[in-house]
RNA sequence: GGCGGGGUAGCUCAGAUGGUUAGAGCGUGGGAUUCAUAACCCCAAGGUCGAGAGUUCGAUCCUCUCCCCCGCCA
């Protein structure tokens, strides 16, 4: 089972990990890139330690949304779904990331053994047919609690009174035994605060869930009653499983299923834990089949606009990074910057300074000194290093604090740790080369001894590369390569399938060995870097709103007019849609809602006059178009509990209602806005403040001091007219 | 509202069962150097460790109160 330090890993010598299935009602960008990268990370590392190691990512195409999105863009759900589907699979394959399987949830071989797990959870008796009575949100398809005109806790609109057939997974069964489970394995889920959050969350009680729906079509159906589909979220963690072999009848793949079930990790964001360390192993139980050694959640991306970018998407693509800067680098930046579990900000500018500062001068410009250094005086061929003297003694026990450290702290996930203490052999490196100078030859030193000194000092720096190169081979697989060949290691792909990782020490590099001919690795970015990679960025969000307003794609990737401060993407996106799975299903949607903001600047409005003053740029009419800015009538509007500035008001736009949160409450009485008709930014990207959602931002003026005054008409508006 | 996490140098973070001058990297300033990708090396400046009160010989670290941020509460 699960190791008691966390440390997840297959007693057996194979290793099962998998990576969210990402729903595909938004296209791929970094927050997809970041949890995809992290598993492919540890799974070239596994198998460079000779492990066999299977690799899973996939796609989640289920759900009511999808069915929509596929309307909006005319198309079937499963051409919309292929389309994006195959968008996520492309980007895997153009970063090189080496997944074994790539699953989608409406592949054949998933919606078959989809059913067999639910039929068997059937025919075990946890699943019951039953009715659900009580209030329902459209908008997430999630049921809530609460008398009929509950606002949805998530997302914040009214819900609707519903009654329906459904049927129910016995979930109150399990809150003894998951309770027990988490005891008896502490390694299970992680990071702590995750591990906290749910194990709160099961002590507070667990009550039935509801696994069927009736009100769209586009799922698995129930075996056996087709007038329902399966739960989403059933279907999608499901994937997991069968992927390798679940509920199939073929020998193969029960074989397959035998050998690499359990999973080793699931690597999940953080905001779909409950699902995975709740429901799936709940969903286990029942079935009767073995739980995943451990589950661990990354954290967010967050995007710091600043100040000085006008309204731009705050979403940002992998394929941005790579095309400036190369897949190392993102890789490299992603597990070094961000402590693993941690949410992390994720700017232009962070990246390039990373990349100059430990690719470009520190590992790149090491090898490329030494390398150059063995052409210019050994003749491009490994010298023989002689006897050590204390220098070289000390840079050896320099790399094997490295060997050492950086394993363990890797196999823990600790990939920002692991990288610092691999980062401080390369600086021991350059500071050996430094004081010992191998390119100056002194006058109290003979051509032998100078000889015998530039062998020594360069036999020992590059077998120090050496070391390096082959630890850091999983975060930089590419620049690793070139350097074993430079190295005159040869391919070290071929070396990684024969677990070279696993006799790693000092001493490996063979006097005589020739080297290759000496390349850039990582060139120096320039200044324009930054600038160019937001350049791209730009270009891309104006074809994707022209597109997405053309095929429906999810607004989501649209990323309208972003707030004033920072934005947040999840990292790791839900494996779904969903009904009763509310906070996954709003986030799977709006993926780059602002989540967690430092500075949520909840009143908005009061603040966007002032920084168009500082702004003072002129925007084109283009610009002023994108900004809907359309007439509202309060109907509802009250204090947010805590916060003694925010009012949540319901609003009418004469063709739909909404909610929206204002930091006007020092200023306005709640009960005297009501009936009041105001003018609001009506595509504003959802943003949660205090738990609520707001959908759009209503315009005032700003006063000395910062009181607003809010924008009105004389005459009298119909409620939706748009302003031009 | 309940529970949990957090507020440490310009930035990202580490740390201390309470004890002389609170650390790292980056960034900044100065110096040195030329094998190397204007890189590498050396030195330096920068923090009332969120606010206040208490316990103590002594608190940034313990206690209490408060402020702010974040997460979970199906």
């Amino acid at each position: 089972m699960t190791e008691a330090n966390g440390n997840p890993g297959s007693p057996a010598g194979r290793f099962y990990l998998t990576t969210p299935i990402y729903y595909v009602n938004a296209r791929p960008h970094l927050g997809h890139a970041y949890s995809t990268i992290v598993c492919d990370a540890v799974a070239r590392r596994k198998r460079a330690l000779g492990i066999e190691t299977w690799f899973l990512t996939g796609t989640d195409e289920h759900g009511q949304k999808i069915e929509r999105s596929a309307k909006l863009a005319g198309c079937s759900p499963q051409e919309f779904a292929d389309r994006i589907a195959g968008e996520f699979r492309g980007l895997w394959d153009r970063l090189e990331l080496t997944y074994d399987d790539f699953i989608r949830t409406t592949e054949e071989r998933h919606v078959r053994r989809v059913q067999h797990l639910f039929a068997t959870l059937r025919d075990r008796g946890y699943i019951y047919k039953g009715r659900y009575a009580g209030q329902y949100c459209v908008s997430d398809e999630a049921y809530v609690d609460g008398p009929p005109g509950t606002i949805c806790p998530d997302c914040g609109r009214v819900t609707e009174t519903v009654s329906e057939e459904n049927y129910f997974f016995k979930l109150s069964a399990f809150e003894r035994r998951l309770l027990e489970f988490y005891e008896a394995n502490p390694g299970f889920m992680g990071p702590e605060s995750t591990r906290r959050e749910v194990i709160s969350f099961v002590r507070s009680g667990l009550r039935d869930l509801s696994v069927s729906r009736t009100t769209f079509d586009w799922g698995i159906p129930v075996p056996g009653d087709e007038r329902h589909v399966i739960y989403v979220w059933l279907d999608a963690l499901a994937n997991y499983a069968t992927a390798i072999g679940y509920g199939s009848d073929d020998p193969k793949d029960q074989e397959k299923f035998r050998k690499f079930w359990p999973a080793d990790i699931h690597l999940i964001g953080k905001e779909i834990s409950r699902f995975h360390c709740v429901y799936w192993p709940a969903f286990l139980m029942a079935a009767g089949v073995a739980l995943p050694r451990s589950v661990r959640a990354n954290g967010w991306l967050l995007f710091d606009q600043g100040k000085m970018s006008k309204s731009r998407g705050n979403i940002v693509r992998a394929e941005t990074v790579h095309e400036v800067l190369g897949a190392d680098a993102l890789r490299y930046f992603l597990l070094r910057e961000i402590p693993f579990g941690q949410d992390g900000n994720f700017t232009f500018e962070a990246l390039v300074q990373r990349y100059n500062g430990d690719l470009a001068n520190g590992y790149g410009n090491l090898v490329s000194r030494v390398v150059n250094m063995v052409h210019k005086y050994c003749g491009g061929v490994a010298p023989e290093a002689g006897a050590a003297t204390p220098a070289e003694t000390t840079l050896r026990a320099h790399a094997e604090a490295a060997i050492a450290v950086f394993g363990p702290a890797f196999d823990q996930l600790n990939f920002s740790e692991a990288l610092k203490s691999l980062w401080l052999l390369v600086a021991a490196t350059d500071i050996y080369l430094t004081a010992n100078a191998p390119w100056k030859k002194t006058p109290e030193r003979s051509d032998a001894e100078h000889a015998a000194l530039q062998a020594r000092v360069l036999a020992t720096a590059a077998e120090a590369i050496r070391v390096i190169t082959a630890l850091a081979y999983p975060i930089l697989p590419d620049a690793a390569a070139k350097v074993w060949r430079q190295l005159g290691q040869g391919e070290l792909a071929d070396a990684a399938k024969n677990g070279f990782l696993i006799h790693l020490a000092w001493g490996g590099l063979q006097p005589g060995t020739k080297f290759g001919e000496p390349a850039p690795l990582f060139p120096r970015a320039e200044k324009d870097a930054v600038e160019r990679m937001q350049k791209l960025e730009d270009e891309n969000n104006r074809t994707a709103v022209e597109a997405a307003s053309a095929n429906g794609v999810s607004e989501a990737t649209i990323a309208p007019a972003a707030p004033p401060a920072a934005a947040a993407i999840q990292a790791a996106e839900a494996p779904v849609p969903a009904p009763a799975a509310p906070a996954a299903a709003k986030k799977a949607t709006e993926p780059l809602a602002p989540q967690a903001s430092a500075a949520a600047p909840a009143p908005a409005a009061v603040e966007a006059p002032a920084s168009v003053i500082e702004g003072a740029a002129h925007i084109t009419i283009d610009d002023f178009a994108k900004v809907e800015l359309r007439v509202a009538q309060i109907l509802v509007a009250e204090r947010v509990p805590k916060a003694d500035k925010l009012l949540r008001l319901e609003v009418d736009l004469g063709y739909e209602k909404r909610q929206i949160l204002a930091g006007i409450a020092q200023h306005y009485e709640p009960e005297k806005l009501i009936g009041r008709k105001i003018v609001i930014v009506a595509n504003l990207a959802p943003r949660k403040m205090r738990g609520l959602e707001s959908n759009g931002m209503l315009l005032a003026a700003s006063l000395e001091g910062g009181a607003p005054v809010l924008a009105g008409f004389l005459e009298d508006v119909p409620l939706g007219a748009r302003l031009k």
